[in-house]
DNA sequence: TCTTTTCGTTGACATTTAACAAGAAGCGTC
DNA sequence: GACGCTTCTTGTTAAATGTCAACGAAAAGA
């Protein structure tokens, strides 16, 4: 729970008032899913969106072939959900699983809107976290179009370099839309120079 | 004018006072943008984000050997800016310039925060269009990590046929994370099936 | 109208990446 | 501790894509 408050007083740059976190955590379900638990599976409609308070999830397809495509880890303070089918109520393409033992707090639609209506600090940081989300998005697919598999993993490297002790190989070569082989080459080729 | 106010009509799903709206027009400024003209360069911090009433834009980067990297087309009712730029004022990597002679309105960083504040309808059409942007940026990632070339033009087909017609082909290539021959040759393939 | 620039296509070749297959190391489970 | 599963690596071959160069058509500018 203090994590929750914690990342709002970050967000927003306030304190925030014992009564509107009350009211905040009130719109909160406690949610622990062990590793390879589903919070989302295709087809669903995404009924909650997810603090991450501990653990780690991946939103993720599955093409044809059965190959996974993940386009998002969650790790502790970040959020989860598919966005598209939390909003706008349509069945998601998306799967979302626990890669370890995580603990969540889970928000309905119905929570969510109660909140931004209620209690400012919480709009703020939603729209703090908007923000957030559709910048980091957008250096990812500027990423993906402008640079080359190698330079996308050394930018990975930089930043999130907690993923590659975190999570296998073959998953960052998903995130990274490359193939496992073609990372560990990548690899040694990093490595080599 | 009249298009900003369908576009919040729209996207809050209200009709906005004639009050509010001479609110949020004062915080604009019109600018008119001849093609090839520049409403933010690489290194600048991009003071103004953008309503386009009329035209076209691109923003872009431009890499160690001059190509260019489109990340995002803005035409009638688009935004467009760099968002991470406007908001942290740091110096900007990308570029943005006219495809066509537009017309755009024009609103501060400190424009903003005031419509924000002072007018809800306002903050909800702009917390619509942040998920909007998340959402489609989110997508297009998704795309580009799971898809081939051949699928996202097809889908561009679908989902922006306009674009096909208004930009030139080396642009909608840099749009999709391609050279411009390796697109022609699929076009090729795509009008054979 | 004439000239210049931009644009799209095509060919040849190089590079990158994927696909398939095999094997070894590590890990969890019983 | 034995077994099975996951993970990572490596080799080989094929497919996708990029690069460079040339050409002609179309568009823009003078």
């Amino acid at each position: 729970m203090q994590a929750l408050r914690s990342y709002i007083d970050q967000y927003t740059s306030t304190t925030i008032s014992d009564a509107d976190f009350a009211q905040i955590l009130a719109a909160f379900v406690v949610k622990k899913l062990r590793k390879r638990q589903y919070l989302l599976q295709e087809g669903e409609v995404c009924k909650y969106y997810a603090f991450v308070e501990k653990g780690a999830l991946r939103q993720y397809t599955v093409d044809d072939k059965g190959t996974e495509h993940i386009v998002h880890f969650a790790v502790e303070n970040w959020w989860t959900g598919d966005r598209e089918s939390f909003i706008m109520l349509t069945p998601s393409r998306y799967n979302i699983d626990a890669l370890e033992d995580s603990q969540l707090l889970l928000i309905t639609q119905a929570g969510l809107q109660h909140l931004l209506s209620q209690v400012p600090s919480f709009s703020l940081m939603v729209r703090e976290l908007d923000q957030r989300n559709y910048i980091a998005t957008q250096k990812r697919l500027h990423s993906s179009i402008s640079h080359t598999a190698q330079e996308r993993y050394e930018e990975l490297m930089r930043i999130h370099p907690d993923f590659l002790q975190r999570f296998p190989q073959h998953m960052l070569a998903s995130y990274l839309g490359i193939s496992p082989e073609t990372l560990s080459r990548l690899r040694q080729k990093v490595f080599r120079e």
